[in-house]
DNA sequence: TTTT
DNA sequence: TTTT
């Protein structure tokens, strides 16, 4: 089935500044966790924040998109939902859900850092590569 | 904070027909699971389909639309991501992610149902009560 | 600056059969028009229905999703929004708003067209080509 | 039909400070311009930016969004595409496509405005008000 | 657990 | 011009 659709769209803060890894077959891979506020009002008339944290992973970015993913940048991701368990060291079995981004957007004021747009390339370019056959293959 | 964005938007089809309660503040509460599934190349250059079930709640909904939340059928869902966590019969704590439905659009045949639209009413609607504060404090 | 977004998500009813032609590239065109009606309570409480009929171009869909695309069909469609300009025979300028499809999902039921899904391939695939450079410059 | 969606997405930044007036009906609306730039590799390989301009309108801003909304500003609205037609003082019928505002963000930096989030409320109740019936017979 |  |  190709007809569906698994879409998400974020826009928040980091938790913490991004981290970054390669698996054995040279892929990058970087985790970052981003905060959606909610507000609404409670029973009582004042307002309440409800505060979710996305668990988000991109692959293949590029090193202009790793420096922009720094502890309370504000960021739009887009991407989709993905779910996968894992057993813990205590040997219980853990499901996790993961927006597997598919576009990043740094929203920050860009604080000049010296690069054309020619350098930088569209953010899709630079993510469109997670669908490269490896990626799909990798153990997480 | 209220200038953060959580939209999730799926198409897929209702793996077991909706289940309906509703809470001690008389809240209708419906929770349905949809798949999605996504085709990619394999490492052997054959197409892998990969299902993730989605876990959906709605608030409110109408009898119109719970009829219409039957195993097999085809549904667009928007909403937004929602986490909460509680302790299973073994005493593990537990995390569970659902997506919260804001709009719901059936797209399956009418199949001739008789009703006009301005018995149906908008979708919107119908679900926008979601956001009275009382469903706001359900227990889940 | 590459650091907008511009999306659009519909899903609606093609008002007529789409319709195909090729550039002097070779670019496959494929143009459809897909209606959106909002409902919406008038001043007298009465329902009141608004249609807004979308013009949406495809380029280089496989005959797969051409065969698709026909009147009546419901269609999700995502994309952009494009603008262009151009004169008419009364040499008068007129502007157009088009959304230049990304990724396009039949809606309707299958119809048994003994299609295998490896033979039709992700949606993403056959439109992604679109960002080809070629059709960048097509005269429209 | 309320079964459909049409829905779009933006972030980009504003061309002017937005504009604001009063109908008869004394419902406040509100006009601005949001650019965004999607970026193509060209025929002769260099980078092309190709900068969309959206008209986008929102009803019943309160004060807080409409001292946000000033040129330059980056912005994400959520809305609907809505088409209307007028003449102009040559006699041409002419065609316009807007978005209106359903949701909006503002994404730069606060600097330090002074208002707690409970002052600000939710973006979403803000703008909720557009769904009144009031609004949905503006004379345009 | 669905669907094509 | 579609659909429910």
């Amino acid at each position: 089935m190709a007809f569906s659709l698994n879409k998400v769209m974020l826009i928040g803060n980091l938790g913490q500044d991004s981290e970054h890894r390669f698996t054995a077959n040279d892929i990058s891979v970087t985790n970052f966790s981003v905060a959606t506020t909610r507000s609404y009002k409670g029973k009582d008339g004042s307002w309440v924040n409800e505060t979710t944290w996305h668990n988000v992973v991109a692959y293949n970015l590029s090193d202009f998109y790793k420096e922009k993913l720094k502890k309370g940048k504000k960021v739009y991701v887009e991407g989709r939902i993905s779910k996968r368990d894992y057993t813990d060291k205590e040997n219980i079995k853990r499901y996790i859900t993961e927006i597997v981004a598919e576009n990043i957007i740094p929203l920050d004021g860009s604080e000049s850092n010296g690069k054309t747009s020619d350098e930088v390339k569209s953010t899709n370019d630079v993510i469109d590569n997670q669908n490269k056959e490896a990626v799909d293959d990798l153990p997480f």
